[in-house]
DNA sequence: GTCGCTGCAAAGTATTTGCATAGCC
DNA sequence: GGCTATGCAAATACTTTGCAGCGAC
């Protein structure tokens, strides 16, 4: 087969960080790759029960911070509530519907993308090192349900 | 003088909508004004408690939503733990130092402002109308000081 | 006079912290 | 075996809600 060897991005991450490769982290990590987008720490840990029963929220939240600091997620505040951890680390929006509350993905272009904000917080005189691009309004569904009526 | 009349948009905002014009919610609109900048819900009762001693944080915290949604302010999560209501409204981001936890304006180009984002989101089929966007790095002094080290 | 807004208190939720133990290195 | 990460519990912090009284209209 042509399969990776499993999470070995993230172990030498962790031990080039002098950081321990734990159970705890491997699932954790999974279980966000596995769900695939953006997720709560409780959306995590739910997925993570069945395999590991004892794992605690504060591990979870632990975990995914760490996550994000090596690169391998990335936090969202789209204020509803619970913070959102996202597998994906690619450029791209997240808009809130204001109807039915769910957070959907939205593409950039290349032109208004992230590298193109940290480029321009730059020029500023600061050191912006990530962007995070969050839009309200009417998700795809809602504005369909919209215009229908 | 050519003092202009105080207020006059949010009481015309107010009344155009049936709402009521309270003294709280002038003052609570005038506090944001005069601090000039994004603000958490207790810096505003903070300023307001001199003129209105009574005054509570769940009205603060009702009457700046209020004035979101009226357009005369907007929400800034920045995840610094509270959220910040800013008196500005026109397009520009905000960015969160990692170092000190400053919170600093940083201006945009045309070309990746807020409104392409929300041309962009169109696009793509939803309905945004709003775009917040939060950078995260060093703000100017402390990226300043990094680089005289 | 009516109905919406305010103040107070309290609840609810998300996230972090402290400390003892377990387990990776 | 040392020291970090985990699990548990509790604490903290922000924001919202429920309800009674006041005040704008």
């Amino acid at each position: 087969m042509s399969t990776p060897p499993p999470h070995a991005e993230l172990v030498d991450a962790l031990r080039g960080r002098g950081m321990r490769v734990t159970p705890q982290r491997l699932l954790i990590h999974d279980a966000l790759e596995r769900i695939g987008r953006h997720a709560t720490a409780d959306d995590v840990l739910r997925r993570v029960r069945a395999q590991q029963p004892g794992l605690s929220l504060p591990t979870v939240y632990a975990t995914l911070d760490l996550l994000v600091e090596l690169g391998a997620a990335r936090r969202v505040n789209a204020a509803t509530g619970a913070a959102l951890y996202d597998p994906r680390t690619d450029p791209h929006a997240h808009l809130v519907c204001e109807r039915c509350g769910a957070v959907e993905d939205v593409e950039l272009e290349l032109e208004l993308d992230e590298a193109a904000l940290l480029e321009r917080a730059r020029r500023a005189g600061t050191l912006a090192d990530a962007a995070e691009i969050v839009l309200r309004g009417r998700c795809r569904a809602c504005a369909a349900a919209l215009s229908a009526a």
